[in-house]
RNA sequence: GGUCCCAUCGUCUAGAGGCCUAGGACAUGGCCCUCUCAAGGCUAAAGCACGGGUUCGAAUCCCGUUGGGACCGCCA
């Protein structure tokens, strides 16, 4: 059979590996989508998603990728100045090329615009009610008493409004839907409300006292863009129902939808942008890029390569699931592409110094890499650093290897003693003794940052040449050698 | 309480009535390879939430139950 039809082996073979990601689109015209971050703090894995996708779609289907900042509430989540350019700046690193940058904050006229054609059109109210109140109201499915203002009087307040008549909480724009809608989450909701704190960005200011709600910003933002596909998380489904009213008034034609599901991840549990800010304030993170925080920032700094996570988030495919997912597939989606080009290096961490008797002066030649070939040179005296977990378990009497270098015997525990007996490498093939790393003594200083803490020790010389490049700590595990400054080197710890 | 959504190995996911004896990846165990506790190769164990239908035939369609989630904010 091998023989009269090798493609057809080879076939059955390919499909052994099925499809998996993103499924296929039905497009029925251009393809011009958006994704739609709040810039009050650096993107994360959940924002390397949207990015992921949506650009995937737009590159695959060669349409448009706007990215616009949702950036309407200057007060409970402020924007964070430096995260628009984190956001550009991690888009690029993920591979994602938006045509357009689009800042909500600069277009808030145009939104004005539609609110007044809308107040016009009947198909909004400015509403007095105080929070509580319309809330009892909503619930009983009655509705308040400036729901039917004639549009006239409703200009004339939402004039006030916006010149900064009132005070905050005093008005609001509400979007006129069905008060007696079964679903609760749709009754006439806010478009607009007043907030008298200033914008962070320059440009704006205190420019406006009246914001729109994403609801609102969205959906006429949407239609501007000219947006054809919305993919976000499921939890913008309701968003679409109430969104779909100002479409009807204004005889828009709403995008088609998609939504994925709730994403939690296990190493990081549930940390909110805000609370994560308030720990960095304290000083419980050293910062955004912490490698302990689940920020692309952080990620990148560790050495997580986006090729790696882009594969990750595609995987994941576009299911309205919750998932609750482990870094154990990112990772080893990035050992993949590493481990081939990764220079091997020893790394001695809980240094302990050993004196190898009868031992002479040498140079250890090791292969950067154990396929790849090149070699390093590690001159040995007859002193070496190991690291306290192998002394602690040496026995007396027993046999072992440093690795790339020679054999020693254990002559006792306490002191600890070793001598050298040879070089031959059939006590490692013939008596399975064990192999241990070492490094010389005048070793560089290393640092490893890692989620679990640091990791103080030395390692050989060479590794200060991988600046900002992943590097394997044999034994130990993937690290991005961060900064090299004089002898000492700080590094990140990507994965085992 | 109201509205809506979801449900396949431990974890993600393929599967859109017969190709399913349910495939893959990660994690786990074993063996091989190896001067790293890495990678690689081979292999093992592991799943259609439950109960009813529809059908010659259901993981796939319908109903119910159970379980999970989202929304009901002048947050995004």
């Amino acid at each position: 059979m091998n023989k009269l039809a090798p493609e057809l082996i080879a076939e059955l073979k390919e499909k052994k590996e099925p499809e998996k990601g993103l499924p296929p689109l039905e497009l029925n015209g251009p393809l011009v989508m958006r994704f739609a971050p709040n810039p009050n703090g650096p993107p994360t894995l959940g924002s390397a998603r949207g990015i992921v996708v949506n650009s995937e779609y737009t590159k695959k289907y060669k349409g448009k990728l706007i990215i616009r900042f949702d950036d309407t509430d200057p007060a409970t989540k402020r924007p964070m100045l430096e995260a628009y350019t984190w956001y550009l700046e991690d888009c690029e690193w993920l591979g994602a090329k938006p045509e357009e940058v689009v800042i909500a904050s600069d277009r808030i006229d145009k939104y004005y615009e539609v609110a007044e054609q809308l107040i016009k059109k009947g198909g909004a109210y400015v509403c007095f009610c105080g929070q509580e109140v319309f809330k009892s109201l909503k619930d009983a499915k009655k509705a308040c008493p400036h729901r039917d203002e004639k549009p006239q009087k409703n200009i004339e307040s939402w004039k006030k409004m916006i010149e900064g008549n009132y005070k905050e909480q005093e008005a609001v724009l509400r979007i006129k839907t069905d008060i007696a809608h079964k679903d609760p989450a749709i009754r006439d909701w806010v478009a607009f409300r007043i907030i008298k704190t200033p914008h962070p960005r320059q440009e704006v200011n205190d420019k406006y006292c009246v914001w729109p709600l994403l609801d609102f910003e969205g959906a006429v933002e949407d239609h501007l863009l000219g947006t054809t596909l919305i993919i976000r998380g499921k939890d913008l489904i309701d968003s679409e129902k109430r969104q779909r009213y100002v479409y009807k008034y204004m005889g828009w034609t709403y995008p088609e939808t998609m939504h994925w599901g709730r994403v939690q991840i296990h190493e990081f549990g549930k940390l909110s942008t805000s609370g994560i800010k308030k720990a960095i304030a304290e000083g419980q993170y050293t910062g955004w890029d912490d490698p302990r925080l689940p920020t692309i920032r952080a990620i990148k700094r560790r050495g997580i390569l986006p090729e790696a996570l882009r594969k990750f988030m595609l995987d994941l495919g576009l299911g309205e699931t919750d998932i609750s997912l482990s870094l154990d597939t990112l990772y080893a989606e990035n050992r993949k592409i590493i481990d081939p080009i990764a220079n091997r290096y020893f790394f001695v961490w809980d240094p302990v110094e050993l004196e190898v008797e009868d031992a002479e002066p040498k140079i250890a030649k090791a292969p950067l890499h154990p396929t790849r070939g090149g070699l390093r040179e590690i001159p040995a005296g007859t002193k070496v650093l190991i690291t306290k977990n192998d002394a602690d378990s040496l026995k007396e009497g027993e046999r072992l290897r440093l690795k790339d270098l020679y054999n020693i015997e254990v002559i006792s525990i306490l002191p600890l003693r070793v001598k050298f007996i040879g070089t031959d490498m059939d006590l490692v093939k013939k008596e399975k003794a064990r192999i241990i790393h070492w490094v010389p003594l005048d070793a560089l200083k290393v640092k490893v940052l890692s989620a679990d803490g640091e990791f103080n020790g030395f390692g050989e010389r060479g590794m200060e040449k991988e600046l900002d490049k992943v590097v394997q700590f044999e034994r130990f595990g993937f690290v991005r050698i961060d900064s090299v400054s004089g002898d000492e080197v700080v590094a990140y710890f990507t994965h085992k």
